[in-house]
DNA sequence: TGATGTTTTCGCTTCCGAGGCGATAACTAG
DNA sequence: CTAGTTATCGCCTCGGAAGCGAAAACATCA
């Protein structure tokens, strides 16, 4: 069932190399929105178990990776790395039969893609948007939920937002992106505000071209920084100014 | 160095019974309030690696216990495990050399003690206030940093404080241990409007008695749930009510 | 019994960010 | 030049957080 090193005469109880070992993967939740929708990155599998069903892209760790290489590794047999702008861990699931193969421990990661890159998938590989998803394998639901949920907390205190949207944009279409995200509808003129007033967005000097029917020609803005930043340390029981 | 299942004919690639296999070890962060500052739990290592040096409290994985089971057990060994009000897994971490005498992988978790129980120690096993931490082995010192991150966010948006608060209590109380946990002092009068309007704590009818040099008895509360529930969800860009 | 000191608790106020609405700006198409 | 469309800004309200001082509720001591 699960692997077990033999024992080292010289070893002592107690330290690791006598500790049982266990096949890890590692998994990715890739969101993205693509046609003003949430979606999650699944491949159709092949083969039993859970033929037919939708599973995250991942796989095993190899001796001289850490789990963010392995992801990282394992992603770029579905998208182009360069595409993921950030990339975080999620959580480690253990539960004895998760794999009905054998026992193997499972580190989530959430990915996110840009709005506006469109990476090439292998044939197996889709977009699924998350309010309709097909029955998914194992129990990578669990890591769907923890996925969107994580996005769409981290959206309201951080910059997370720059992975969702293209370098530039105008707030129209930041607004259809983080509506999309959030999973409902929010106003225009607000975001604006508490977007800049927070120094996470920045008027670019360039003006969008006005669509077919005309209209006022929107300010383009840009996410400040490209890394992930708290920018509010949290709502309450704030420390002393 | 890392452990590896013989090939099974029958097995197929990118089986997990083909995945590579590593130890895998559970730490905990045991937090809690004694003497009015938050402290860590620590042992003295009396053995090298890190000799002298103090460390988590955890180890190994068992092939019938899940993560949460582990951390469960080898806390036994040193806290009484019902002193542990509340438990929750922090990250996986996966440096190659964090452990120079086998490739580990390592999952953390946060523990939080009551102030009020005073579990029994082992003589190798010390409180730690984490404002003056020693030089701790291996990698644990980014635990206990992500713990006490934690905690400390989680503080002000969920009700997370019944796990180091004794059963009942008063405000002052409550605000001295609120002004450990976070490392700054706050306001009275604030934090009981705060958490009685989100239904965090309610007061119940008895009144606690004076201390020396009188003053008015302070009436007594308690947490309305012993659970972790999130109280706001969040600060921006909130779904309209 | 009354005066004094101590601690808790409540009401009042200020402050600031979130959020909404309408007016105005800035363009296109005819 | 006019009508239509979209973006942006100013002004307002709302609600939670935080602070201060007065009042309440006890103790101790003369």
């Amino acid at each position: 069932m699960h692997a077990t090193i033999g024992l080292v005469p010289t070893a002592k109880k107690g330290d690791p190399v006598n500790f049982p070992s266990y096949p890890h993967e590692v998994l990715a939740v890739v969101l993205s929105v693509r046609d003003g929708r949430l979606c999650v990155l699944l491949w159709k599998r092949a083969r039993s178990p859970y033929r037919g069903r939708c599973a995250l892209p991942g796989g095993g760790v190899e001796p001289t990776e850490r789990l963010r290489d392995a992801i990282t590794g394992h992603l770029a047999t579905k998208v182009d790395v360069r595409d993921v702008a950030h990339l975080e861990q999620l959580a480690t699931h253990s539960a004895i039969d998760r794999d009905p193969r054998a026992r193997v421990l499972a580190t989530g990661y959430l990915g996110l893609v840009p709005s506006d890159v469109q990476p090439k998938l292998p044939s197996d590989t889709q977009w699924h948007p998350v309010d309709e998803l097909p029955r998914t394998a194992f129990d990578h639901h669990y890591f769907i939920d923890a996925a969107v949920a994580r996005l769409r907390a981290k959206l309201s205190y951080t910059n997370i937002g720059f992975a969702l949207a293209p370098l530039e944009f105008t707030i129209a279409e930041l607004r259809d992106l983080f509506g999309a995200a959030l999973g409902y509808e929010l106003g225009a003129t607000n975001l604006t505000r508490v977007l800049t007033r927070r120094h996470v967005i920045d008027p670019t000097e360039r003006r969008a071209s006005p669509g077919q029917s005309g209209g006022r020609p929107a300010t383009v803005y840009k996410f400040v920084a490209r890394e992930l930043t708290v920018t509010d340390p949290f709502a309450v029981l704030r420390p002393p100014r």
